[in-house]
DNA sequence: CGTACTGTTGATCAAAGTCAATTGAGGTGG
DNA sequence: CCACCTCAATTGACTTTGATCAACAGTACG
């Protein structure tokens, strides 16, 4: 299901409207909060991330170029986590009038916003298995794989170089271990020669090495095309 | 946004249609498998599970009575993990073409299934933090607690009593941790006067206790109506 | 009865957390 | 230009948690 080129149209316009390049570490959206847009990110990147009483925090998400910060965010009471932008972010903004007009003329569009909300169910599912059963080497490889797979998908990767502009301690509140381990296990990868990760500026040296160490597997990133029966749905997308 | 009597009306029309009672133990959707139907859960209990190629398991989901077996079933390509039913499940499938008939014809409970999902998501988020963040102690504490409140939303908990036909080897894969190290730490939950689980049936002793432990909060299960603007949105369900 | 699971307990070990100190880079003001 | 400050990254020493390995008990069922 991609879209025809009048679809793209409107949904660049849309995209167009309400843009804002945002100052890094800035949050965008407050936990308990009631959102008043829906943000999609056009460049740079941000997290999400919830917070325990006594301050432990877990990153539930990194947002790319390309990707939608909660596209459920209108119909939860309230928002149970925080999305912080990190860095170099120009964010769009959809109201909730944009996105009725959206759904009622273009149920494609809305149909596309629904399979990447599945999409990012998906890679949350994928992140629970990592976080809960692989060892720390394997977390941390298999992030990295996700992150340079993401963005290699959206022509963010330049050979085997991309940007990621995030701090250690927030792949460590990713992957649930502290920043110490973190800065250790990614020495052990660097020393392995399989990636390289220094000044915001992450290399894949192994990419074969890497996937084989934490067995990464990028189906589920879902980046095939829907199934065609898909259209028959609607998914409540349709009239 | 609760359903009109009339919806609630067809939709129960909609899940009488198909019912199956299952065996214990049974696959109802293999991974890599496309889904025929969707299923929801009238009794009983389900799991959904990853495994990693060395066979490890991790359990990203239980299917309660009340509960959409993933709603995004159709959209994905295929299956990323395998549901199995686990004791004395009765399950409604929903046919594509009566999805797609509910689609256009009763918005209203479109709508429903995507806010189920997007509650599913937001347990799943919690899921991630409990097993990044939590010590086993309090993942286990967490995990009953929310079993015990979502049993309880569906009127399943007598006194402090509900069924938890489950095994710990479940549990312990749900949380990330070993059969073992599962059963020393609900044995401590156990001596300390919070919880006991035997013979499938889970006794919440001292609830406040329980929770204190863990800091349960039970916002993320959003129980709470959908906000009243939700309707004019249609989340892509309109017409 | 024996067989096969689950659940239970113990002993040992390795992985990751904690605490503490140091290095290094970037920014700022004198 | 340099002294100073701050924050992130890095490294080391030690501790704790939970995994691993192993044995055994309780229960259900053919």
């Amino acid at each position: 299901m991609s879209l025809s080129p009048a679809e793209r149209g409107v949904l660049s316009k849309v995209l167009s409207l309400d843009v804002r390049s945002v100052q890094r570490r800035t949050v965008l959206q407050e936990v308990g909060s009631t959102a008043a847009k829906q943000a999609v990110m056009l460049a740079g990147w941000a997290c999400r991330f919830k917070r325990l009483p006594d301050g432990r925090r877990q990153v539930v998400a990194f947002y790319l170029p390309g990707d939608i910060c909660d596209f459920s965010i209108f119909m939860a009471p309230e928002l149970d986590s925080t999305i912080e932008l990190i860095e170099g972010a120009r964010v769009a903004g959809i109201s909730q009038a944009q996105l009725a007009t959206l759904s009622r003329g273009h149920p494609r569009i809305m149909q596309g916003f629904w399979r990447e909300s599945q999409t990012a169910a998906s890679i949350q599912r994928e992140w629970l298995v990592n976080n809960s059963q692989r060892s720390a080497r394997e977390r941390v490889a298999h992030i990295l794989c996700e992150i340079a797979t993401r963005l290699r998908a959206v022509g963010l990767v330049d050979g085997q170089e991309c940007d990621c502009p995030i701090m250690q301690a927030d792949l460590g509140d990713a992957c649930g271990m502290t920043a110490e381990h973190t800065n250790r296990t990614l020495r052990q990868l660097r020393d392995g020669g399989l990636a390289t990760w220094r000044n915001g500026l992450l290399r894949i040296d192994d990419s074969d090495g890497l996937q084989n160490l934490c067995g990464f597997d990028p189906a589920y990133l879902q980046f095939r095309p829907a199934p065609q029966q898909s259209g028959d749905i609607f998914f409540g997308v349709g009239r």
